[in-house]
DNA sequence: CGCCATCTTGATGATCCTCAAAGGGTGTGG
DNA sequence: CCACACCCTTTGAGGATCATCAAGATGGCG
């Protein structure tokens, strides 16, 4: 079964042009462009975090990225395949529309860009939900996510824990739990539910890399693997 | 830890040219380039299948796509994000290189053909991955790769049990458990562990979408949503 | 025929989803 | 200002699913 919210649904609160693009506002929870709308526009995030949502028929939500200042999403080609919605309020600049047939040469390499920034964005996706265990996809995220952050501060995270859970294959529960279990091992602390200071970098990328440490009681043990030995030796030589 | 194989790591069987582009032919298990290679060039399959891979460090292998003929892959941005193998024997085609900075503007289109296919490619792999049981992703898996074939009748599965559990985060041990609850339960039928024939279209796609029977073994009852209900309306009506 | 890789199948346990309930923060109305 | 409702988050108990361990079955190949 489904459960609805109801976000107002109200349309961007001002616009204005402004250098190249136009300036748009949205408010919490709002959509910038749903799923199946043509593809006409590409935005740009100037302040706040947007999400990108794929829905499917069954009510099941995957969110496929977020995205923050300096950012671009967008780049589907003939309709958006995945729906955008602010996380906070947001800034976005439309840069632009009709890329595609009749696009112009000069344009060539910001579309390129974003195209594979929006490809980049997929990876990141995937490698989260490759990693098999809660405690590895969310360490991962929470690596992921810091990055975007400047300093080692402890650092807002925008979304909800149902937005992460959606991005990660899991239950709000299971975040929830997880995160808990993060701040009793001492790998970060938690001022508020939505504040995060991250107070050991190098166990958390242990976890993300399925190498914990087996007096602990988040153990997990990687699958085995089926790798050819030619690529591995390629990349880590061997 | 790691389980190695031993393919035989040699170089293309044969070259020619023919048209715009070098033919190259590999054989089983031969990589056609390794994951942080420059990425100086793309290839179209004409003949036989191709797997992408993601390796991480510590072993675990994640399957990005298959790639039939007809199908494009390697249009990473600088180095190759990850290695392309050769599934089965196969025969591609090396269609260009150099894209990017000094791009012909003639190059546009097929570069921007083949970079959303890579995403659409990376979509379609969140999709089979965001499906949280195994019956589900198998499911999804099996009704993706049987759109590739081109009649309703039993289709070789060019990839080994290992190959697709590395696509759909699975084990090995599962993916065959559940292909044989698939049998017993009519969806398909195998030949031999190669050739599938699904019998019931609609009972994978039911599964697929998260609609399982109750009265069946494998239930499973998708987990609860958090979505907006705007956006959901605005693709499935209110 | 034996070896090896792949695939299948069974038993057991860990992980995580479900169901359930309680705590904390915010906004609204009295 | 407080009471109340609502939402988000957290936490606990129990059960379903899937990974692990283990052992056979099957098929290709020297």
């Amino acid at each position: 079964m489904l459960r609805l919210r109801g976000y107002t649904e109200i349309g961007p609160k001002s616009r204005s042009t402004n250098g190249p693009g136009t300036i748009l506002k949205f408010r919490k929870g709002e959509i910038v462009y749903a799923q199946g709308d043509p593809a006409t526009d590409w935005f740009e995030v100037m302040l706040g975090t947007v999400r990108t949502c794929l829905l499917y028929s069954d009510g099941h939500r995957q969110l496929t990225g977020f995205f923050y200042p300096g950012d671009v999403f967008g780049f589907d080609s003939g309709r958006y395949a995945s729906s955008a919605e602010a996380v906070t309020a947001v800034t976005l600049r439309r840069c632009g529309r009709g890329f595609g047939e009749d696009m112009q040469p000069s344009e060539v390499p910001p579309v390129h860009g974003a195209l594979r920034s929006a490809l980049d964005s997929a990876h990141a996706c995937i490698f989260l939900l490759g990693r098999r265990t809660a405690a590895e996809r969310l360490a991962a995220f929470l690596l992921e996510t810091a990055k975007r952050f400047p300093v080692e501060k402890p650092f807002e995270l925008p979304m909800s824990r149902a937005d992460i859970a959606d991005h990660l294959g899991l239950t709000i529960h299971t975040v929830s739990r997880t995160l808990s279990e993060f701040v009793r091992r001492d790998l970060i602390s938690l001022d508020s539910p939505q504040s995060v200071m991250i107070t050991d970098y190098e166990g958390l990328r242990q976890l993300s890399d399925g190498d914990d440490d087996a007096d602990l009681p988040l153990k997990n043990v990687r699958p085995h693997a089926h790798v050819n030995s030619a690529s591995l030796a390629a990349i880590y030589g061997s």
